[in-house]
DNA sequence: ATTGCTTCCTGAGCGC
DNA sequence: TGCGCTCAGGAAGCAA
C-alpha cells in the first residue's frame, strides 16, 4: 500500500526515467482506469516535463499542457520497462514513449486511478488535501487549530487527507508508536506539547523510510520493480510484541487494523 | 460540520 | 484438493 514514502520514492524514480521523454501513445486496458480520457488528445500529450508528488498522488504535466494525476490505492504499481521483460497479471494501462521504452500502470485490486486533465484545471481531490507532513507548515499550532471540536480518535484523524495529506495506516501506526500515544485517544483532547511529539515522529518517520524506499509488506515496488527496506524498521504493524516485551493489541478503527501497545501508549 | 458505514476489487490464508 | 469464508485497505459517496 503505496503511502508518502513510497509514492516519493516512485516519483524519484520516474523523474530518474521518463522525465523528458515523448508519450507515443496512453492505453487503457481495462476499462475504468482512465478518468476523462479522451482518444484524441492521446497522440498530443507530448513530453515530460515534470514528475511530482501531492499526498498520494502522482502529477506529470506535460509539454502540451496536460497533466495526468495518478493514484495508486493499495495494490498499484508504476514499473519502467525498456523491453517487455516479464508479465503482469493485472495490466491496467500502458504509456508508450517515442523511444520503445513504457510505463506499466499494473494494479490487482482496480482501484487504482489515472486522471487526464489541462494544466491549468482545478483538480478537486488535489485541492482538498490537507498539508505535506514534511513541510515546514506543519506544526502543532495547525494540528491544534484543525482538531479543535473533532473527537474522532488520533488514528483515524491522522489518516485523513484533508488534515495530513499522505498518511496511510502503516505510518499512523508507527507514528503513534514513537508519539508513544494511544491511537484511541480523541483529538480534541491532545495538548500541544502532544502534538509537537506527533509532529516531531511523524517527520521523522516519513524522512526514515523514504530514505529505505519506503515500506513493502506485500505488493508495493519502486519504478524498478524493487522492493522497499523500511519494514525492516516497523516497530508495531503487524508485531506481536513491542520493544519493551509488552503484548501489541490489534484493534479495528474505521474498518482498518490498528496495532499498538496499551501499556507504552498512553 | 462531522462522523461512520458501504462500496469498489482480488488474492492470500485459513478451517473443514 | 477444493470450497467458502475473512481479511487487507484509500477514498468517494451517502446517511445520520
Amino acid at each position: 500500500m503505496p503511502e508518502l514514502p513510497e509514492v516519493q520514492t516512485i516519483v524519484n524514480g520516474l523523474n530518474e526515467k521518463i522525465l523528458n521523454k515523448k508519450i507515443v501513445s496512453l492505453n487503457e486496458v481495462r476499462e475504468g482506469t482512465i478518468q476523462n480520457f479522451i482518444d484524441d488528445i492521446n497522440p498530443e500529450l507530448g513530453i515530460i516535463v515534470s514528475i511530482k508528488r501531492r499526498g498520494k498522488y502522482i502529477i506529470m504535466e506535460t509539454s502540451n499542457n496536460y497533466k495526468l494525476i495518478i493514484h495508486l490505492r493499495m495494490t498499484g504499481k508504476l514499473i519502467y520497462e525498456r523491453l517487455p521483460e516479464k508479465m503482469y497479471s493485472h495490466v491496467r494501462a500502458n504509456l508508450m514513449f517515442e523511444d520503445d521504452t513504457r510505463l506499466i500502470f499494473d494494479d490487482v485490486r482496480a482501484f487504482g486511478k489515472i486522471q487526464i486533465y489541462k494544466k491549468d484545471d482545478e483538480v478537486e481531490s488535489l485541492e482538498k488535501l490537507g498539508l505535506e507532513p514534511v513541510s515546514k507548515d506543519f506544526n502543532e499550532k495547525y494540528l491544534k487549530r484543525k482538531f479543535i471540536n473533532r473527537k474522532s480518535p488520533i488514528k483515524n484523524l491522522l489518516l485523513n487527507q484533508r488534515i495530513i495529506a499522505g498518511l496511510g495506516n502503516i505510518y499512523a501506526n508507527e507514528i503513534l508508536y514513537r508519539a508513544r500515544i494511544s491511537p484511541l485517544k480523541k483529538g480534541n483532547e491532545l495538548s500541544l506539547k502532544k502534538l509537537k511529539t506527533i509532529v516531531e515522529k511523524t517527520k521523522e518517520v516519513l524522512e526514515q523510510a523514504i530514505k529505505y524506499n519506503g515500506t513493502t509488506i506485500s505488493d508495493y515496488r519502486s519504478v524498478e520493480d524493487k522492493t522497499g527496506e523500511f519494514q525492516n524498521f516497523l516497530k508495531v504493524y503487524r508485531k506481536e510484541y513491542c520493544e519493551c516485551g509488552h503484548q501489541i493489541k490489534k484493534i479495528k478503527q474505521a474498518g482498518r487494523s490498528t496495532y499498538y501497545c496499551p501499556v507504552c501508549q498512553k
